[in-house]
RNA sequence: GCCCGGGUGGCGGAAUUGGCAGACGCGCAGGACUCAAAAUCCUGUAAUCGCAAGGUUGUGUGGGUUCAACUCCCACCCCGGGCACCA
């Protein structure tokens, strides 16, 4: 019978089904293996998306094998834009177009033959689901993590619709093109900062790629440095002051002016003293209204504003320096003021130049040599403090230090640690997300306000927030009305706002009048707990069950796409700590080991899309090839992390080594293997046998370890190798064979299913035994010497293992060839000999 | 600009981490089978000189360390990804 994978794979699929073997079987260790959950879109799966998941599930097969306790779930992480978009465009509930997506998906998936336990499959969009994320939201709010904020979104304003920044081109509304604006809304922030620290130290325990680590670790920006309080004066007195953060204590003697950024709430403190406050507003005005985006494009060329009538003393020197208002200074980091050191920084000293400020330099990198090179560009480096008074001779390192006591001492600030990561903005002015489980009532507000209102009657969140009260734990979910239009509400609220009836409620606390928040959660909520989710599900059901929390947490083995390194991975680990100090979970961090795959490109190089049409969709590769196929053929194009382009010859190449190793079994021998046979065999024979068991045994250790080390692309390699070799040999050992077909399976399950049980019998190859190789038996005998002269290759010969050196000498400088090249250059003198154990020698002359 | 990752045959890639560069697969060429084609099987396949044995060169470029460098060090070039005025 030919190979026919059309045959086999549905047969197998429900054999297993039935069989229930991909259930966990409640023994062993645990191993908890998670593929990033997709988002089910309309497009369907292409050959890329699988990647990562035929690896997780060749790593589920082999662990299973090894006697573990296996979880492979699968879900879908369903709320999100182009399902409201698709809803917008159609009229078709969101709702319904998801799950039609999700069936889509799952059939596509279920054809490559993956051990998923759809028993535990979980939909974020799922009400009993969202629940749960809202009961964490919940409980964060109660903790006092939760503050309300006005923060900016990407505004339209002739859409009159919020935008992603993906929604723009150049800066520009993509849809209409006309000019975006920065519009203040209030929304729900979480103050990711709080576990700034956590998120930084606990990098060290975990088992990641070096290169997401250090995108974490360069996104938390943490920086140490210092406060400053700079008194603010007119001509004739004090009128405030300006807190800068520097990083660079040791220059601030070289401070030649302050600068604020156009948001600092200095500049409104000081109308009245601000002699061109005209001009500054106007500047301030302008710089508010350009997106982040924008700013930056305009980085080159920097631009700012002097506040006149009003300067900053520099209290090491009481130097009044003037202050000037700048868009290249970002009020969200730091203080949102910088003291400005030209001759040491580059963008203090573009702006110097341009503006023609004072630049004096106080770092010198040759010091004690008398003089300090003539600066053309800013000295950024740490040298020498200068020019520094008391502080002159100190090494950059130590200025900072004594001058940071100097500062406590004197209470003018002190040391300060800063960190890029910002907040997280958690609120969307959509309709497909997360409802918040909150409400507002003016009359619990006021008694908030007024402080009357008995002790333990708020949490510490509705405190932090007037007015906004808790939804009770009892009441959840809140669910997401049915609405009738998608539209924004063209004030740049969610669509919920219009269903006046859902808004309008109850408040829980008092009973009075109160409405529901109609900001919806992003969808990366949903996302940030999934992998907990898959433990809860009972039935139809989520149930908070810490003993299997306990028993599969954290996530021994998590997969996916690099373009997660900072957002999803940082915010779920932010949400598991906070689980994990209210001891809802019970270690610090959800996933232990990460792996990133590459990218499929396609045929052409570029990426597939719909627009380039070049999408390849695996059921048809499935259809021509079969599952088995497209699985080999995915691990084995390249090394896992990296992006490759799919070849349709490649692919070919896989099919014709199955069709081999199935043709194979046709010569098998009945009886080979059998040890009444032995005697009768030739030393030859026997010798051949030796080497065949040895290359079985390297085999198992090879691919065990490749499995291991995700080096699956060499597995496989190994895997051909082996089977070359029994292919020589003129009847094979059906012992050899089914060795073969047992390394195969996790890779192509199917096809090693069908060869396994007709062969061996009623057992599934995925519950046997993984193979292990007799340590013993993976070297072979001789070897084959490499012999070099002065590091050239000039014979190799065969010679027994572990050879000595003096006997490698004796045979090598007695070899003709070797004689005549010793002879041939020159004089034969030798100078020294290296000999490398098993491997090669070395003749120096 | 900064931070990662990477440059090896016609192509995807391998190399025990300093020890035979090019495993394995694709492609290509020649042959077998066939009326023919496809499929399959066999042989060859880095470049170069040579009828051959064999020699020489060769892992982005230039230099260095070493008995020995794809691998380590220095400088540079190119490609891919991420971040972007972070004080």
């Amino acid at each position: 019978m030919m190979y026919n994978p059309q045959k086999i794979e549905r047969k197998w699929q429900r054999v297993w089904e039935k069989e229930k073997i991909y259930k966990s079987r409640g023994k062993g260790k645990k191993f908890y293996v998670l593929d990033m959950f997709p988002y089910p879109s309309g497009e369907g799966l292409h050959v890329g998306h699988p990647r990562g998941y035929i690896a997780t599930d060749v790593v589920a097969r082999f662990k299973m094998r090894r006697g573990f306790d296996v979880l492979h779930p699968m879900g879908w992480d369903a709320f999100g834009l182009p399902a409201e978009n698709y809803a917008l465009a159609n009229n078709i509930h969101p709702k319904i177009s998801v799950s039609k997506n999700i069936k889509r998906f799952k059939e596509q998936m279920n054809k490559i033959g993956f051990t998923y336990d759809w028993n535990k499959e979980i939909n974020t969009t799922d009400p009993q689901y969202y629940k749960w994320t809202q009961w964490i939201f919940l409980k964060m709010f109660e903790s006092g993590l939760v503050y309300g904020s006005e923060e900016p979104i990407v505004w339209c304003p002739s859409c009159k619709t919020g935008l992603a920044l993906e929604d723009l081109e150049d800066g520009k509304c993509e849809r209409c093109g006309s000019e975006v604006e920065k519009k203040p809304l209030r929304q729900w922030v979480l103050k990711m900062t709080a576990y700034a620290e956590k998120l930084l130290n606990d990098l060290k325990s975990l088992d990641w790629p070096q290169p997401i680590i250090d995108q974490q670790r360069n996104w938390i920006g943490k920086s140490e440095g210092a406060i400053i309080k700079f008194v603010v004066r007119s001509s004739k007195s004090v009128v405030g002051e300006v807190e800068v953060f520097t990083t660079r204590l040791d220059t601030i003697f070289g401070c030649t002016y302050l600068v604020v950024a156009p948001e600092h709430l200095l500049v409104k403190n000081l109308k009245s003293n601000i002699k061109n406050y005209d001009s500054v507003q106007k500047y301030v005005n302008q710089a508010q209204k350009k997106t982040d985006l924008a700013r930056t494009d305009l980085a080159k060329d920097k631009t700012g504003v002097e506040l006149k009538g009003v300067k900053a003393r520099n209290p090491f020197n009481n130097e009044e320096v003037p202050i000037f208002v700048a868009d290249y200074v970002l009020g969200s980091y730091g203080t949102g003021a910088v003291m400005a050191v030209p001759a040491h920084d580059e963008r203090d000293w573009e702006f110097a130049k341009k503006y023609k400020l004072p630049i004096r330099m106080v770092i010198c990198p040759n010091y004690p040599e008398p003089k300090c090179p003539v600066l053309h560009k800013a000295y950024v480096d740490d040298g020498h403090v200068v020019d520094s008074q008391k502080f002159t001779g100190l090494t950059s390192q130590k200025a900072r230090e004594e001058m940071v006591k100097w500062l406590e001492k004197n209470k003018l600030g002190g040391k300060k640690i800063n960190y890029k990561m910002r907040d997280w903005v958690f609120a969307r002015q959509r309709y497909w997300g997360e409802p918040f489980p909150l409400v507002y009532c003016q009359s619990c507000a006021d008694r908030i306000n007024n402080k009357k209102y008995k002790k333990g009657e708020f949490t510490k969140g509705e405190l932090m927030n007037p007015g906004w009260i808790q939804i009770p734990e009892k009441s959840l979910p809140v669910k997401l009305p049915e609405v009738k239009q998608y539209e924004p509400s063209g004030t740049g609220e969610s669509p919920l706002a219009n269903i006046k009836d859902w808004v309008t409620t109850k408040c829980p606390k008092c009973n009075g009048h109160a409405y529901r928040e109609t900001n919806t959660m992003p969808q990366w909520a949903g996302s940030n707990w999934y992998y907990i989710a898959y433990l809860m599900k009972r039935g139809g059901k989520y149930v908070w069950d810490k003993k299997e929390i306990k028993k599969w947490l954290p996530v021994d083995l998590y997969v996916g796409g690099v373009e997660h390194a900072t957002r999803h991975l940082l915010y779920a680990r932010f949400w598991y700590k906070f689980l994990y100090d209210i001891k809802a979970v019970f270690n610090k961090e959800p996933f232990q080991k990460l792996m990133n795959q590459g990218l499929i490109l396609a045929e052409d190089g570029r990426k597939m899309s719909k627009r380039w049409k070049n999408v390849i969709n695996p059921d048809d590769i499935i259809k021509n090839f079969g599952a088995d196929t497209l699985r080999l053929y995915e691990m084995f194009m390249g090394p896992f992390i990296q992006s490759i382009a799919w070849s349709t010859d490649g692919l070919r190449g896989m099919k014709r080594f199955l069709d081999r190793v199935w043709k194979m079994r046709d010569r098998i021998n009945p009886s080979a293997g059998a040890s009444t046979e032995l005697s009768r065999m030739s030393s030859g024979r026997e010798a051949r046998n030796k080497k065949l068991e040895i290359f079985i045994n390297q085999t198992i250790k090879k691919v065990t370890e490749d499995i291991e080390g995700f080096k699956f692309n060499t597995a496989v390699s190994a895997l051909m190798v082996l089977a070359n070799e029994l292919e020589k040999e003129s009847s094979i050992d059906k012992k050899h064979y089914l060795t073969l077909v047992s390394l195969l399976s996790p890779f192509v399950p199917h096809f090693s299913e069908e060869l396994w049980r007709g062969l061996k019998g009623k057992n599934s190859i995925h519950l046997e035994k993984w193979p292990d190789y007799n340590p013993k038996l993976i070297y072979f005998d001789e070897f084959d010497l490499v012999v070099q002269i002065n590091g050239k290759v000039r014979d190799k010969i065969s010679v027994s293992k572990g050879i000595s050196q003096k006997e490698a000498e004796e045979v090598v400088l007695n070899l003709d060839k070797i004689k005549q090249f010793i002879g041939l250059l020159g004089s034969s003198k030798i100078k020294k000999i290296i000999f490398v154990p098993n491997r090669l020698i070395n003749i120096v002359i």
